[in-house]
DNA sequence: ATGCAAATGCAACTCATTTGCATCTAGTTT
DNA sequence: AAACTAGATGCAAATGAGTTGCATTTGCAT
């Protein structure tokens, strides 16, 4: 009756884990690894957590397939985010460090891989996935200059 | 009758700038700050750099539109590299970190911001530039599991 | 040759992330 | 339900990229 076993083979279900996964579900927009460290440190009155734990958690799920970890420009820190199956691009401004989510990924309706994905195959590459990044400034940091 | 001034006003052309400007001349590939200082150091025995010279003096050569600084998934510092005017994207294996340059923009060739821009002028989000990573297995490491 | 703002070397610092190790615990076995 | 054990955690120390304050040096304009 609980909602065990959504969870991978050989895996403990901690209460880290948990806590983990539980900010990430409801986290609208990717989080770094201290984000989420203190999003529960905040939540979670109870016990201690150690920031490595998150570390290693995140990395668990990330070879589980659970979360996707990237890096944007300009930030100097991964972020990561529950993999949904669909993925999204986002603009990020050079200033502020804001990303706003793109509504749809521009490689959806054709297949701009074509010309690059015949050369890299020439290599022997395979191209498991991709990011496009916008970046510029938003409204706020282009009037403030 | 020196290749002085192709640099820009007000920047002092010191022993280090030149340096670092040479190494990313002729550099075939983005390299990073440590890859820039270690790069320097052997081929000249001359006298002492700091570490944190280079991080200077790219910082400047980046506002001077001298060079681009990027990061790629995986790899956990930026690089740089000579701003030619052109702008180049690369296929990345998430195993060993090498970077293979795709030929072509896939934007090149068509509007793809379209729709993407509309949105995000309606947000009042100036685009300045754009950043393609296809990401994978390369050969190699494909083969070694 | 002189003067000074800009650039450098150095050492100490910040901040994200990792690691070794002793302790603990989820989940299985008895 | 108690016992067992591989895997997970907390802690503290280490690593590594990048930054900063400050005293000294050096382009380069006068």
């Amino acid at each position: 009756m609980e909602e065990k076993k959504q969870y991978p083979q050989g895996m403990k279900w901690t209460r880290q884990r948990k806590d983990v996964y539980d900010v990430l579900e409801n986290a609208s927009e990717p989080l770094s690894a201290v984000q989420i460290y203190n999003c529960i440190e905040k939540c979670h009155t109870e016990g201690n957590y150690a920031i490595s734990t998150i570390y290693r958690i995140l990395t668990a799920f990330e070879e589980q397939g659970f979360v996707n970890k990237t890096s944007f420009m300009g930030d100097d820190s991964y972020v990561y985010e529950r993999n949904r199956g669909e993925h999204t691009h986002y603009a990020v401004c050079l200033n502020c460090h804001k990303r706003i989510p793109l509504h749809a990924c521009p490689f959806e309706h054709m297949h701009v891989h074509s010309h690059e994905e015949e050369d890299l195959q020439a290599d022997g590459f395979t191209v498991t996935g991709h990011k496009l990044e916008l970046y510029g400034y938003c409204k706020t940091c282009k009037h403030n200059q």
